[in-house]
DNA sequence: CGCCGAACTTGATCTAGGTCATAGCTGGAA
DNA sequence: TTCCAGCTATGACCTAGATCAAGTTCGGCG
């Protein structure tokens, strides 16, 4: 895959994989993607092995189902879907991935990745090839230690979605939805109420278990009744508290 | 890799759980539990970081939702239900669990298990203190290996179950656990079509996301049509391929 | 700027499975 | 052995959300 690390188009970073300016160690995603708790001298070694520089387009995939797995990733900017199809060909969401979120996990067992991933808006990704984060994580306990943490955080957020595909209705799953996003933009300290919904409702619909046409009403419905202000993909929570009280779950997937 | 050293095949082992016997050399589900790929010397490592011999009554707890995280269990007989409560008091079944069969992963995360663990039947366990496999992961790399695989296994089978919930009819599902439970009886060596459900009708919606009433009556549907034989607890799959064909997607939750 | 397909909205209808109600089992305790 | 609580089964009904069917708006591109 022709990925560019030349044509660094984007003004943001012109990332040259070299470039000593990016790095685990100054990223601000630092606190919540893997180096938390590293010692300064480990996150160089980090530093390392990691892949900068992987700009995708929207729509661009990072994987597919099915290929084999070499390689973790962090979201830098940008948004990720993953997904598989189930045998009749329709898509079941299984993820949304935000900066500071690890994506790829699922192929580990297999060797083969389960899901696809395709990026919702033009994204920034950190590779992170999983034979040297293996070795790593060998040589320094807490690097095993937060990998563990990584992969069972999936694990419990994956039974998030479980059980609200399975007790919760409509309203419940999609209040569920934005309070998820809320608060991973507040650990982003990115506005809490204010932001742009980068799927497309469609794929909201995918991911909760609900067709597109339920997911347009029951957002309307919000509308309409002052908990929230839609405009197309921008997205404005008026009532934190009530939509809290709806999700009811205290989701955070 | 070698499991077998005397008393294999037996078709029943005759097991007490404080014969000092059992070990992870010669248990007979070493390959399907952890131990797979391990040298010798390296499984008596494990060996001597497993507790054996913790009998479990049916109903009781090995672990809650909420108590601090010290280890993970290996399911050695018997049948275990992970479930969680919703914030209204209700349960969601995680998953069941057989022997060969790994819980608890859930709770690294955070530290606190995120399920509440509870015997079927009586059942027998090994406890794996989770700090001892830490330590044993970090010398030997094969372990690493193998515990990743396994939460990573765990992410995937939960993503199953979410297209599962997401996607399919009450027909679908129960097929679909029907098929997941004969397919890892066949992995520990049991009849593929003939078995006890070791769970509750209750139970099985909890699990699926479907009321009592409508398992019931799909169990009564599939057993009227011939596909099954019923008699209460006590299954016998008659048409194994209508079943997969009903449950197509290809699970193995 | 104007075009076109894809994404979104909204309404009318249909249905799988939930809810409620009743009754028959079943298995463990005394 | 009897008893009782909790399982299981089955029928009658009802609703949340799917499905079908128009529109309408958006966003990417020439």
């Amino acid at each position: 895959m022709v990925i560019a690390t030349s044509q660094e188009n984007s003004e943001i970073q012109r990332v040259c994989p070299h470039n000593q300016e990016i790095s685990c160690g100054n990223c601000r995603l630092g606190s919540i993607c893997l180096p938390i708790a590293l010692e300064s001298s480990d996150i160089v070694k980090l530093d390392e092995i990691v892949q900068r520089g992987r700009p995708m387009q929207k729509g661009e995939h990072l994987y597919r189902e099915g290929d084999v797995f070499t390689a973790v990733y962090a979201v830098r900017s940008g948004a990720i879907k993953a997904y598989r199809l189930t045998g009749d060909g329709q898509e079941q969401v299984t993820g949304f991935y935000f900066p500071g979120e690890i994506i790829g996990m699922d192929g580990i067992s297999k060797n083969k990745y389960a899901n696809s991933a395709k990026a919702l808006e033009t994204s920034a990704i950190c590779e992170i090839p999983f034979h040297r984060l293996e070795e790593l994580s060998t040589a320094i306990p807490s690097m095993q230690r937060h990998f563990f943490q990584l992969m069972s955080q999936e694990i419990t957020t994956d039974q998030q979605l479980i059980t609200l595909l399975s007790k919760n209705s409509a309203e419940e799953r999609i209040a569920a939805l934005l309070i998820s996003i809320s608060a991973r933009n507040a650990r982003r300290k990115l506005s809490r109420t204010n932001f742009r919904l980068p799927m497309s409702r469609t794929d909201i619909g995918n991911f909760l278990g609900l067709t597109v046409e339920t997911v347009s009403r029951v957002i309307s419905r919000f509308n309409k009744q002052g908990l929230i202000a839609v405009e197309s993909k921008e997205i404005n929570l008026l009532d934190l508290d009530r939509l809290k009280e709806i999700a009811d779950a205290k989701v955070e997937f």
